[in-house]
DNA sequence: ACCTGAACACCGTTCAAGT
DNA sequence: ACCTGAACACCGTTCAAGT
């Protein structure tokens, strides 16, 4: 009665992490009680985690900040680089169609999903604070937003500080809402989703 | 060789763990290393925070968020409503003389302030994201802002959903900062706050 | 390769006791 | 009122061992 071939995976193991993060909160969060969750011992995440806890944080934080757009598993939050030989170097946007919308509306289109996931997984964006993985997903959103806002007429440094602004507004919006939705009188979802839009329009007129 | 009248007060000991806090990062913060800080067993710290951890936390970020502007001690985390009765019921901005430098200069002013305290304190900075503890300081805060944007023009909702934008931009842009701090090419304080004001102006021209 | 089980140092908190 | 000291349940992590 020993062994026990679980079928552990990185994957399975964030993914069961960010459960009991919803449920219990970061601090909720231990290797022993995700090694039960998952009808383990603690000691196997190690095996998948060799540098613990911090690293999976950093695995987490990888997975909450990769766009749905990406649909590959963006666990691993060093930059996976054996893969990189057998495939033909192109822009990693070259291979989907070319989006022709105006360029505000791409722009909008990101914000919403962006912002959509980190409120999903809201219990994990303290992780973010002090944590900024760089996937293929962050790639993707750096190019997305660079070629927008030069789309825009933005030239030089401006378009780096166009899009620092950018990310700033998004996920201060989201730490924004989640540290007030416990108040009394706290705007609901879709008064929250209204000043979002709001303050990014904004921002978008401001810029541009 | 027992008793040991530490003169322990809330003040001093946040003051201590914002200092373990920067040293060693907020998962270096224990009770017996913070005890051990202030010469004091860690059990002495209960005495002054009863309920433990959880109300140290909410009092560090009370106290993080509270800009210089208010002198008076903001540790307590909740509203000290004992001392009301004597004071005269005055709006607590009339004591202070009366502002007249343009709207945009008294919000960009509060913006500066509250940023660098936020940087100043960023190692604490992932307890806001989950928590919004109201001190006089934020009352005042929230005053100013209203004030200066009805000033501004503004009107009904647009008030409400323009601060929020405001709020959410400053913490957004000093997450940012932070959470990118630490890679090679990253900009430097000055670029950094470059990139603040750039974004910021741009939000006030788009809200205005 | 993948997982277990015992062990170690450390943690937050309670509680009775000291002054 | 203010602090100590022992105790309890829990934690992250190491290490040797099993398959």
């Amino acid at each position: 009665m020993s062994r026990n071939y679980a079928g552990l995976s990185r994957e399975r193991i964030i993914l069961e992490a960010l459960h009991i993060i919803a449920g219990r909160g970061l601090g909720g969060l231990s290797m022993r009680r995700l090694g039960d969750a998952l009808e383990v011992e603690a000691m196997a995440i190690y095996h998948h985690f060799p540098l613990g806890k911090e690293q999976l944080f950093n695995a987490i934080a990888a997975y909450v900040t990769s766009t749905a757009a990406t649909s590959t598993a963006p666990a691993d939050e060093e930059v996976a680089d054996e893969n990189a030989p057998e495939e033909d170097e192109q822009d990693p946007q070259a291979r989907e169609e070319e989006d022709t919308r105006p360029w505000d509306v791409r722009l909008t289109d990101w914000a919403d999903a962006y912002r959509a996931r980190l409120l999903e997984y809201s219990g994990a964006l303290s992780l973010l604070v002090h944590r900024a993985p760089r996937t293929p997903s962050s790639d993707a959103t750096r190019a997305l937003i660079h070629r927008a806002l030069t789309e825009a007429g933005l030239t030089g440094e401006d378009v780096e500080r166009g899009a620092d602004a950018l990310h700033s507004y998004c996920v201060g919006a989201v730490v924004h809402q989640v540290r007030h939705q416990d108040e009394e009188d706290a705007p609901d979802a879709a008064e929250a989703e209204a000043r979002f839009h709001h303050g990014w329009r904004a921002l978008l007129r401001g810029l541009a």
